[in-house]
DNA sequence: GATCAAACTTACCGCTTGGTAAGTAGAGAT
DNA sequence: ATCTCTACTTACCAAGCGGTAAGTTTGATC
C-alpha cells in the first residue's frame, strides 16, 4: 500500500504531463488528484524535476521491455520488421499517453539542460537500423538511409496517435473511428511499399 | 514603427511558444525580450490567450498563402501532389518554428477549452484529400483512406522536423546533416511507393 | 513499552504569474 | 491651445508556484 502510492503518483504524473506538459502541471495538482498534499509528493520524489525524470525513466523501461524480439517467428526479415512496427502502433501494446510524453520531450529538450531524457532512444533506433539492414534490398543501405526510413515510419505512427483529439474535433467521432480502423492496414502497405522501393 | 511593435511581439511570442510551449512562457518574458514591459504586450493583445490565438492565426494565414497551388504545372496529379508535399517539408518554405507551435497545439488542445486553434487545419486536410483522390488509382478511395495516407506522410515530415535537436544529440551534428540531406529524396520515394501501393 | 523510520500533514516562505488601475508622453486634428 | 487617441509606463494585487521546516500519526522491531 506504501509503494503503491509512489506508483499511483507516477501514473497520475504521467497522464497529466502527457496532457499539459511539464510547465502546465503543478505538483499540487498531481497530488490532489489522489487526495494527497503536494508535500506527500515531494516526500517521495524530492522535486518536480526528479518526478518528471522518473516518469521518463519508467516509460523508457516499459519501452525496452516491449522491444524484446517476440516477433521473430516471422519468415522474412521484412515481415518481422513490419510486425514489430505495427505492434508499436497498437495502443494496447504501447500507451498513447506515453507517446504524448515522449513527443513533448522531443519538443522540449531543445532548450533544456536535462536532455538525458530521450537519449535512451538511441539504442532503440540503432536496433531498428539493424533490423532494416537485414531486409534483402536494404543490406547495402547506409545507417543514415535506414534511419531516415525508420524515422519516417515512426513519424507516421506517432503523429497519428497524438492527433486523436484534433481529428475527432475536425471530423467527428465516427469518422475518426473509420480512420483508426483503416490505419494498421494502410501502415503495413506503406511500410512494405517503402521497403520495396529501394 | 507602431504596428511594427505588434508584429515583433508576435514574432517573439511564436518563437518562445515554439520552444517552451504555452505554459512555459510568461508574457513578461516575451515583452522583455523586446525591451518592453508586459503591460505593453497586454495593451496590444488583451490577454495571454488572445496573444496565443493570434500567433496561431498568423501561422494559419501564412500556411494558406503557401498552399496556393503553384505546383500545378506538373504533368500528373501524383507529381503535383508529391511536389506539394516535398515543398511542405522544406524549412525555407515553411518555418520549423511554426511546425513546432502546431505540433504543440496538437498535443495541447485535448484539454483546453480554447480548441478553436487547430480546427483551421480542416480546410488544409480536405484540400489534400481531394488532391490524393485525383491520382488515378486513388479515385475510388474513401475520404478516410485518403486522409490516413496523407496523415502518415505529414507525420513522417513533421516528426522529423521537430526531432532535429534530439537526433543531433544522439548521432552528432555531422550524421544529422547526412540524415537531412537524404530526407527529401527518401520522402519522395516513400510517397510515390505509397501512392502506387493501392 | 520505548525506539525508530516511513508516510504523511500543516504552516510558512520568497518569487512569479496573469491581470487591473491609473497614470504619462507625444503626435495629429480642430 | 486644447482635445483626443495611441503607445506605452509604474504601481499594485490576489493567486499560484516549487520548496523548506517542523511536526504528527502509524506500524514494525527490539
Amino acid at each position: 500500500m506504501a509503494q503503491d502510492t509512489r506508483e499511483r503518483l507516477l501514473d497520475q504524473a504521467e497522464s497529466l504531463f502527457a496532457e499539459r506538459g511539464f510547465y502546465g502541471v503543478s505538483i499540487a495538482a498531481i497530488a490532489n488528484e489522489l487526495g494527497l498534499t503536494k508535500q506527500a509528493l515531494l516526500h517521495h520524489f524530492g522535486s518536480k524535476a526528479k518526478l518528471y525524470g522518473e516518469v521518463l525513466k519508467r516509460i523508457s523501461d516499459r519501452f525496452d521491455a516491449d522491444s524484446g524480439h517476440p516477433h521473430d517467428d516471422q519468415h522474412t526479415a521484412a515481415d518481422a520488421l513490419i510486425a514489430y512496427l505495427i505492434n508499436l502502433s497498437d495502443p494496447a501494446a504501447f500507451s498513447p499517453i506515453a507517446t504524448r510524453v515522449l513527443m513533448r520531450e522531443l519538443l522540449d529538450n531543445r532548450g533544456r539542460a536535462d536532455t538525458a531524457g530521450t537519449w535512451y532512444l538511441k539504442g532503440f533506433l540503432q536496433d531498428l537500423i539493424a533490423r532494416v539492414q537485414k531486409v534483402p534490398n536494404w543490406q547495402t543501405a547506409s545507417d543514415a538511409e535506414a534511419l531516415t526510413f525508420i524515422y519516417q515510419i515512426l513519424g507516421a505512427i506517432n503523429y497519428f496517435r497524438i492527433s486523436e483529439p484534433t481529428l475527432t474535433g475536425i471530423f467527428g467521432q465516427d469518422d475518426f473511428g473509420a480512420l483508426e480502423a483503416a490505419f494498421p492496414d494502410q501502415l503495413e502497405r506503406l511500410i512494405r511499399a517503402g521497403l520495396n522501393a529501394r
